[in-house]
DNA sequence: TAAATATATAGATGATTATCAATGTGAGGG
DNA sequence: CCCTCACATTGATAATCATCTATATATTTA
């Protein structure tokens, strides 16, 4: 996972409607109408969120009859915070024990 | 940290000019005109994206005579990181060895 | 087949973003 | 006291974002 992958998750994050969404699928999957019933947004801005997230790579999109089931995608998401937690962290080869200072 | 302080963190770190300033960072304090030099902006810009850095609260700004000294907020990048650790991690009450599946 | 449900798409709009050139400010050096 | 250096601010611009209303599409159900 380079930078603008990053980058492009962090920006699927940065907004707090979205957040939300990601906390709630960590509870396992949900369906659209599901999670639109939890916010105060029209139907087809929770379907912009929803793309968002989706082509960021966070997010999963199993369609099933007339629904839409969303969940996270946890490779994507277990590299994405290996990146952060790398992040902000020395890995200089100067450093003798292999550690950082985080 | 809340939701809101974290989309706020997340925006900043959602542009890839920004993320390699935070790489930069990590291994120390820097002066923005050390910044300047490896990337292809211009200072006005370099300006624009370390207020976006300083006012998420993620970096520090030291003045020094004429320099500005940059540097990572650990306190405030710690609480970061485990708030996006946590995130995708089911934290019901069901749970009974209070473990998440991550 | 017609109605209802779940979702997407199109088009509009106001807000925000990233960037620049030009200029202002404050500190040091000759 | 002027000049230079490091940085901020202003004003402009083109692009992107978040949101809405209106409409289209696809699927299930009566």
């Amino acid at each position: 996972m380079n930078k603008i992958d990053v980058a492009l998750i962090c920006k699927a994050l940065s907004d707090s409607n979205r957040l939300e969404i990601v906390q709630m699928l960590s509870d396992g999957e949900k369906c659209g109408c599901k999670l639109l019933e939890r916010f105060e947004i029209t139907q087809p801005t929770l379907s912009y969120h929803m793309k968002t997230l989706v082509e960021s790579g966070l997010v999963n999109d199993r369609k099933e009859g007339k629904w839409h089931y969303y969940s996270l995608n946890t490779e994507h998401f277990v590299q994405f915070k290996k990146f952060i937690e790398a992040l902000g962290c020395e890995n200089s080869a100067g450093e003798t024990d292999g550690c950082c200072r985080c």
